[in-house]
DNA sequence: CGCAGTTTTGATTCATCTCAATTTGTGTGG
DNA sequence: CCACACAAATTGAGATGAATCAAAACTGCG
């Protein structure tokens, strides 16, 4: 629940009202602001409705049609890519407050797989809906840009990480990526719960789940965080950014 | 020059029409079909100019204000993320007809550097203007997202190559990207010449250039293709395309 | 309480990096 | 046009970080 929010807020239970964007505690995090309040009106239309995902169970596949893309109402979940030749590649970790199915619009299939890590709600958002009001709200239409703009710098960001950082480099950019979006959403940065696997870890970083597990013991022993399997508390934050940015050997290049 | 134009088109020199799309031999590759020739003649107006750049010149460079978008009219480019500690990840190498800039758009600010390899010359498409215009055709608003859909996509394979396959498939999977990029533009899809260093591959995929080096040798080798330093001939598209494919030990997970 | 999935840890192997030397190519100026 | 200097590419030998293979410990769920 965001900290910024009052937790005593009664949730409103007027059937007409619940998908409705503008009562939503969430919409500092997905919608542009300053939208007028018949601007919000607007947007509440769009809602194609909302749609709850059991733990393990995929909003979508990779090769289905696309046409809606994906605002999580609550929730974790994954993204992944396969080859032909079965490899999986995890392609992110989204959670409350986010998008998924961007992928989707250039070829009108999706390319991925998402799948729910934890029981999860979703509000489904149909694209040629979004595309006709955001024609016509200006602010939604800079606010929809700039959120496939920082996909795509998100992406450049994992590429430097698998392609130029070591092991532990890569883990701990990780744990303060998780840390620094638990924060924004109000929960703790220190103290988290990991909704993935190791492996799901390994495959998104590029490595082995057993790399994975030996790096998360070496920041346990060295003091930075302290494990008990998917439970991480970080007790020094500055130890892991020198880790992120302080490569043992030479630098460079 | 794409193969689907003949090459007698005498060029205009008209110097209203100099930097018109509606001339341009390379509306097929980025532009949206179906446009109406009012609808050609607005996208006309958008255009805030052409810039020539020399080899090695930057288009731009990460924390400079974004203002437009760039479609490479000709020439070749490459994009790159720096870290704080001075580590270069090659992002993208972009030839004509693909567009540069996209990145700028979340923040306002460029978050990568784009740096001509060889002379090359760029059409600026000002934001706002596209933006205000793309409002108002509607093509053109799916056109330009579905451009940032796919560099998404296009993302993800980079993150499957960087996260999950081996140097050769690497190097493989490369040169038939590049292949096929320049067959679509009507150049051979055997025989090409790099425009970029053995340093800046290694830096896109993730690897050393000795590691380049040793893996184009290799593959001369196996008789997959010929390479005389950047110039490369590709002869035998299955064998590359089985190193693509065919990990040599297990595949899977 | 026991089983299956997950995680940890250890021993060994292997792909790629690193360091170093040599060759080849390119651009410049006499 | 040639020679020189510098950048780029190749190749080899050895070091190393992560993968692999293997086994044990922990967790949570029925």
């Amino acid at each position: 629940m965001p900290a910024s929010l009052p937790s005593n807020v009664i949730p409103l239970h007027v059937p007409t009202l619940q998908s409705a964007c503008s009562q939503c505690n969430l919409r500092e995090l997905c919608l542009p602001l300053g939208l007028s309040d018949s601007e919000l009106d607007m947007l509440d239309a769009v809602i194609g409705g909302r749609r709850k995902l059991k733990r393990g169970q995929y909003l979508y596949r990779s090769g289905d049609a696309f046409e809606a893309i994906y605002a999580i109402k609550a929730g974790f979940f994954k993204t992944d890519v396969l080859t032909e030749d079965g490899r999986d590649q995890v392609t992110g970790f989204q959670m409350t407050g986010e998008v998924l199915g961007l992928d989707g619009i250039g070829t009108e299939l999706h390319t991925c797989n998402a799948v729910a890590l934890e029981d999860s709600e979703i509000c489904l958002i149909p694209f040629t809906d979004l595309e006709r009001l955001s024609s016509e709200v200006h602010t939604l239409q800079r606010h929809f840009h700039k959120m496939m703009s920082r996909e795509i710098v998100r992406d450049h960001g994992v590429m430097m990480l698998l392609g130029k950082m070591r092991a532990e480099e890569r883990l701990a950019t990780f744990l303060l990526n998780l840390s620094q979006r638990f924060m924004a959403r109000g929960y703790s940065a220190a103290e988290f719960h990991l909704r993935m696997t190791r492996e799901e870890i390994g495959s998104y970083l590029g490595l082995k789940l057993e790399t994975v597990s030996r790096a998360f013991s070496r920041f346990q022993d060295e003091g930075f965080i302290s494990v008990h399997q998917k439970h991480i508390c970080i007790l020094d934050i500055q130890g892991l950014k020198m880790i992120m940015t302080h490569p043992p050997s030479s630098s460079g290049t």
